[in-house]
DNA sequence: TAAGTTTACATACAGGTTGTATCTATCTGA
DNA sequence: TCAGATAGATACAACCTGTATGTAAACTTA
C-alpha cells in the first residue's frame, strides 16, 4: 500500500468547505446574483472546474451555504433553548427565548440576506422550506407538538403553526434589520410577538378562568 | 398648429404598459432572473433602447410592475373589505375578511412569485417593503390605528404590527399555493390566524371577562 | 506493485445577457 | 417653419454561466 498524501474524501471537503466560506461571504454581501463564480472560485483558492464538479452549478452552491447557515444557527438555538432545565414547564417563556435567538442571530447580515432575502428567489418557495424544516423550522414544529401533546398548546396543525410563527420571526428580524433605532424596533416586536404566542397557549385561557378579572 | 397622430406623453404610457404588461407575464412564469430583456421587449413590441430609455434598467422595470400588481390587489382587497357596512364594529371579522382576500389574491401565480419570492430579493426588503407600505400594507396600518384609537385593538405599535400580520398573510398564501390539498391547507391556515388576530384585540378578553366560563 | 479505472480538478470555448453609446425619428414650442 | 427636446432603435463591449475537453491524482484489483 503507498502512502497517500490526502485522500479523496479529504480533498472533496477541503474544495467544498473552501466554496462554502468563500460563497457565504460574497452571497452575503452582494446577494446571489451580485457575484461571479469566478469571484468565488478565486476567494477559495480553487478554479471553476471544482466548483461546477462539486456543486454541478452557482445554486446548488447556493443550496449548500443556505444549509450551513441554517444548520449552524439551529444548532445554537436548540442549545440555547433547552439550556436551563424544563421546556414543558414554561412553555411560553421557551418560545420567547427562541424567538429572540432567533431574531438576534438574523441580526447578522449573511443570515437574512441569504436565508431570508435570496433563499425563497433562488431556489423557490418548496425547497427554501424545505431546508428551514430540516433545521429551524422542524425545531419549531417539534416543540409545538410536545406542547400540543401536553395539552398547553391549542390543538392547531403544528406544521402550518410552525411556519406562521417563523414567518412572524422572520419578518421581525428583517424589520428590526432595517430599522433606524434597532433597539427600539426589536422592543416593539418582542412585545407584538408575546401576546401572539399566549394566543396559541391555553396559559391565558386558564388563568383568566382561575383567576377572574377585578370583582368577577 | 400641426395635427399630432400621437403626443408623447401617449407615446410613453403606451410603451410603459406594454413593458409593464409584458414584464408581468414573463416575471410570474421564468422569475426575475429566468428572462431577458430581450424576450420582454419582444413580448411588448417594443425595442430594449426603448425599455431602457422608460425604466432605466431591468430593476426599475420590475419595480413598476411590482408596485402596478400590488396596487391592484390592494384596491380590490380595500373594496371588498369596505364593501358592506360598519368597520370597526366587527373587527376580527374585518381582519379576517382582509386576511382571506389577501390569501385568495395570493393564489395567482404571478403575485406570489412576484411580490411575495422574487421582490425582496431584487429590490431589497427595505424597497420591497416601501412599495408594500404604499399599497397593502398600510391598508392594514390604517385598519389597526382606527383599531388602536377605537381601544379595540391592544395598544401596540401599528407598523410593526401591520408588518407582522401581513408577514402571516403572505406565509399562509405560500404555504397553500404550494399545499398538495390547498383546500385543506387554507382552512389550516385561516384557522389560526382567527386567534392570533383575536389575540391582539380586547373582544376575547372584554367576552371572557363579561361571560365567566362554565361555573365560574 | 503495476495497470486500469474512477474521481477531482483545470482550461478553453460557445451562447447568452446586461447596460451603454450612438444614431434616427418623432414631437413640442416659439 | 425650425430648433430643441424627447422617444426609440441599433451596435457594441464587458461579463457571466455552463459545458466540453484534457490532465493529474487517488483508488482498485490482480
Amino acid at each position: 500500500m503507498q502512502v497517500s498524501r490526502r485522500t479523496q474524501a479529504d480533498r472533496t471537503a477541503a474544495t467544498r468547505t473552501a466554496l462554502i466560506a468563500a460563497g457565504r461571504r460574497l452571497f452575503a454581501e452582494h446577494g446571489f446574483a451580485g457575484v461571479g463564480t469566478e469571484t468565488i472560485v478565486s476567494e477559495a483558492g480553487v478554479s471553476r472546474g471544482a466548483l461546477y464538479h462539486q456543486f454541478g452549478d452557482k445554486t446548488e452552491l447556493f443550496a449548500a451555504v443556505l444549509a450551513h447557515v441554517e444548520g449552524e444557527i439551529t444548532e445554537q438555538l436548540a442549545a440555547e433553548m433547552f439550556a436551563d432545565a424544563d421546556a414543558a414547564g414554561d412553555f411560553v417563556s421557551l418560545m420567547m427565548r427562541s424567538a429572540e435567538g432567533w431574531l438576534e442571530a438574523c441580526q447578522r447580515p449573511d443570515v437574512q440576506r441569504i436565508v431570508l432575502l435570496d433563499g425563497p428567489s433562488v431556489l423557490g418557495w418548496v425547497r427554501w422550506r424545505a431546508i428551514c424544516q430540516a433545521n429551524v423550522l422542524g425545531l419549531i414544529e417539534g416543540v409545538l407538538a410536545i406542547g400540543v401533546r401536553d395539552g398547553v398548546v391549542l390543538p392547531l396543525p403544528v406544521r402550518p403553526l410552525a411556519h406562521l410563527l417563523l414567518a412572524v420571526a422572520d419578518e421581525a428580524a428583517l424589520y428590526v434589520g432595517a430599522a433606524a433605532e434597532p433597539d427600539a424596533a426589536r422592543r416593539d416586536m418582542v412585545a407584538i410577538i408575546r401576546p401572539l404566542i399566549e394566543a396559541i397557549t391555553r396559559a391565558q385561557a386558564e388563568r383568566l378562568i382561575i383567576t377572574p378579572p377585578e370583582g368577577g
